[in-house]
DNA sequence: TTAAGTATACTTGTATACAAGTATTATAAC
DNA sequence: GTTATAATACTTGTATACAAGTATACTTAA
């Protein structure tokens, strides 16, 4: 049987957490695999019932979905958006937008503690490559961006990647864990990338950042097509577990 | 007395809105006119009684305002931050930042419609001043650039603008409702600074549109002080109400 | 008077109940 | 067979109840 799992978001990001968040979580993932396919219409009382929860975590559940854009809240029903590659290209032109942002303002503030800071969380990413461990490699992957915004203490700037941050962390947490299987070498370029943006910040280069920022974003481009071979494999997966 | 009145956000805009959202919208108006002071402690039970309503849709107000990084959620309590000058300028960061990346795009589709769109606002907004509606022109206001962000059909853009749209829209309609009377002269350049950016997305002429966005954002920037005159006259009106 | 423990009055998160509204289906009339 | 009407099985939004947790205040012992 093909590898499947009950809940494809790691639970153990999920200690502390409220079961309208567990839920929230874990349909995202679905809905972003492709388990849950965009059209399907969700049901309030069905989502309770599948995940052995009240009506009211899962209305909970269903207006965060609503407002990172992957479900609409309609009269009757929430109507399921989904990733498109569409969607996939605008999450890049707000992330390069905010980025570059962020970055004019880091060339005039003192870098040093974030540069440590990266550089840590690059070497967790290099312990997490050595042990196979896709989650954790995703969640410092994620850690790095959200650190960088962090420095420029921009509160709105901040409530953007806050928005964004959900389905960008379930993209990559999908992709990552293909690459791991069917593209291991893949990593040495990309922590080449993130090095190259520490470089970048440290030295206040405009250019080298717009180059990193760039190659960076079209290596995630690149993650597309690996977000569709695990919705392929997921779906093949399903199938074999209704016969 | 000073005019005071029961509710702070016009009534008329929350027809079919839930009570959730009737809380929300009255709750984010006190916060960003002063009423409420940065650092108050809310409670979902003491809330829910002053609405008279019960704690369901008071849960979801206070959802709805901390995702719009207005109050903070903490383990007991929520706790108000409001509108200081820092947050108004990184608002302005965001909608900058937005509206040129919605700029960039227009010049590459097709605006007729869109100019012809605007031109219809733009009358909407002549006529409320003449009415002296400052609300109905705080909501033709804030259409205005919805309109011009919804032209290019990108759903995360909206996104961001979702987000950002309802502190938006309190702090314009509190400031509007000042001008309207104490510097009704204002409108008259505003009208111009639309017209100009209506001119812009026409001719496609991004300096134009650099130049009007920017008069635009200055006298925006000028806002600030009317929100202040607001928090103001409405504490004033507060204390005498106590007398 | 101070320190530690205990009671109490809050808090949140979840479950459940119910009213009001909306599609869908079945039934009746033509 | 088609159309209009009524019954039904859903839906959402709100109220309420309750369990579990947390801060505050109050006791009690030193």
């Amino acid at each position: 049987m093909a590898e499947t799992r009950e809940f494809l978001y790691p639970s153990k990001w999920l200690t502390r957490a409220s079961a309208g968040d567990r839920v929230a979580c874990e349909l995202r993932m679905r809905i972003i695999a492709g388990i849950i396919e965009s059209g399907t219409i969700l049901s309030e009382n069905k989502i309770a019932a599948d995940f052995s929860v009240s009506r009211s975590p899962v209305r909970e559940a269903l207006k965060i979905l609503a407002s990172e854009n992957i479900i609409r809240l309609e009269r009757m029903g929430a109507v399921v958006i989904g990733l498109t590659e569409k969607e996939i290209e605008e999450i890049y032109d707000v992330r390069l937008l905010i980025e570059s942002f962020v970055f004019e303002r880091l060339v005039r503030i003192d870098t040093h503690d974030l540069v440590m800071e990266l550089s840590k969380i690059l070497e967790m990413m290099k312990v997490a490559i050595r042990y196979g461990d896709a989650d954790e490699f995703s969640y410092q992957d994620v850690l790095f961006h959200e650190t960088i915004i962090r420095a420029i203490n921009h509160s709105y700037m901040l409530m953007i990647w806050n928005n964004l941050k959900p389905v960008m962390e379930s993209f990559i947490l999908l992709s990552m864990r293909i690459r791991f299987k069917e593209k291991y070498d893949d990593f040495t370029r990309i922590l080449e990338n993130h090095q190259l943006y520490i470089e970048a910040i440290k030295t206040k280069d405009r250019a080298l950042m717009i180059k990193s920022l760039h190659q960076n974003f079209d290596d995630v481009q690149g993650k597309v097509e690996y977000l569709w071979m695990s919705q392929q494999l997921l779906a093949k997966g399903v199938e074999q577990e209704n016969d």
